[in-house]
DNA sequence: CGTACCTTTGAACGACATCAAAAGTTGTGG
DNA sequence: CCACAACTTTTGATGTCGTTCAAAGGTACG
């Protein structure tokens, strides 16, 4: 047996991402497609940026292991949590060519991140029209996902909040919905990260979290996540389908449009 | 000289969204391609939907006059905009195929809009790269605004929330910025939806326009804008370029990066 | 084992919400 | 063109959820 390492390309068969976001329902030949323009995989540590708020980004990248926060920073210093990148998530999609990034991607913890050049990437979304149109459905996805996050800080309270974003995480990181008691997860955030992310201060955050506890709906200390109470845990995060009459007939929200494309 | 009617495809040449959103550095013959496939263009009352909550939406649809909001309604009962839909804007990308609308799509005004049969267009997409990539920057583009709201709503205190949504209004439907003082734009807004696009009570943002009014940065009396100090008017809604040490080294949010694409 | 950071808890404050009522605006039909 | 109803906007008084400030535990890591 040979023991020369892997290539690039062979090793996106194995990759753990290989069934996750951008690469999920590609094909054989788009995903050696892939391979041949992706520049390589590497490992950064915690605390780390793929790309920097008001700097260009050079590489698109799909993270394979390891969380990753979007956070912006505003003109009074105050910063915000966009979205969270967990493996899978595909990061570095722009809305101009060449404009300058409006957040920052910071490594929550070590990170092991495939990166596609810019340049050689785009030139084969121009070519290949499954991956280019993976492409659109993925900032679809992302884009429905900032509107839940904007309905989520809009509408609900503080423990609604907090509730829906695990709710979220809880389902991003195990593909699965809804939890049943007991189901544990590893949630690398501090209680300020998790402020950030839900528009509320640290102190906060950890009232609500005792609250949460205490009312056995579920329990975090980081870096884990156990929940509780999935029914209960439903009922804060707002998964509640209750038809109103003033609703002009509209169902609530669907709960995780984006369900299959992570 | 003929007086038949245009046919549809013929109409794009001079429709008012031509050189808009979708349509906007599209050749010749990807309209025309986009033309074949138009089912028609409505003209549809204020008041009235275009696709509804909880239920699946059968066309693309490009703005083509008029303005609409995209209305989410949570568990318990409140409604938040999600975003506002000005001539150009293009609506009805999912994340999923088949999935349900996570918003309705209300018109605040009459609407012309130009409506795209779902599967056609869908199939015109899987074939027609230049659209299809076309596509994927406008999901981008949208995602970039709907984390520019959540960042908006997340970060800024209730002045700031509406200076900020009143300069995105209006350099969407100007599209040109900064506005110069004098500048007047028709915005057809009640103070309840300015409210729940900033996710402020109307009463509240009664009292905030009346300062901004009063401090002279803009005045607005339904349905008219009028900017009276633009610098002002910047600086309140948080465009202040300035960069603070401790950002680790990063720039302030770019503006709208969606500029080029609306 | 000490230093730096994170979390918890309490007390006081404040921005925005809520409640209530009056004044203004729009639309409709007589 | 007026009158009336329905809705929107304005203003004041009061209430509250989350913030701010401060200080005391915890916890992790060199």
């Amino acid at each position: 047996m040979s023991l020369r390492p892997l290539r690039p390309w062979e090793s996106c068969a194995i990759c753990p991402a290989r069934r996750l976001g951008l690469c999920a329902q590609l094909a054989a030949d788009d995903i050696t497609a892939l391979a041949e323009i992706k520049r390589n995989v590497r490992v950064v540590s915690a605390a780390s940026f793929l790309y920097r708020q008001g700097e260009p980004c050079h590489d698109y990248i799909i993270v394979l292991a390891g969380w990753v926060m979007l956070r912006a920073v505003l003109e009074d210093g105050s910063k915000h949590i966009l979205d969270f990148a967990v493996p899978g998530t595909f990061l570095g999609l722009h809305p101009i060519p060449g404009a300058l990034s409006s957040h920052s991607a910071e490594c929550l913890t070590s990170v092991t991140a495939c990166l596609l050049a810019r340049a050689r990437f785009d030139h084969l979304v121009s070519r290949n029209i499954t991956i280019c149109s993976r492409l659109a459905q993925l900032a679809a996805a992302h884009e429905a996902r900032a509107q839940d996050h904007l309905a989520n800080i809009g509408g609900r309270d503080a423990r609604g909040r907090v509730a829906h974003l695990m709710s979220e995480l809880f389902f991003r990181v195990q593909r699965k919905f809804p939890p049943v008691a007991g189901d544990v997860i590893s949630v690398p955030l501090s209680l300020e990260q998790i402020g950030q992310a839900t528009s509320l201060t640290s102190v906060h955050v950890s009232r609500v979290l005792r609250r949460l506890r205490e009312e056995r709906v579920l329990s975090f200390r980081k870096p884990r996540l156990e929940i509780l109470d999935p029914d209960a845990l439903l009922k804060a995060a707002g998964f509640e389908g209750h038809l109103e009459s003033w609703c002009e007939g509209s169902l609530p929200r669907s709960v995780f449009a984006e369900r299959p494309i992570m």
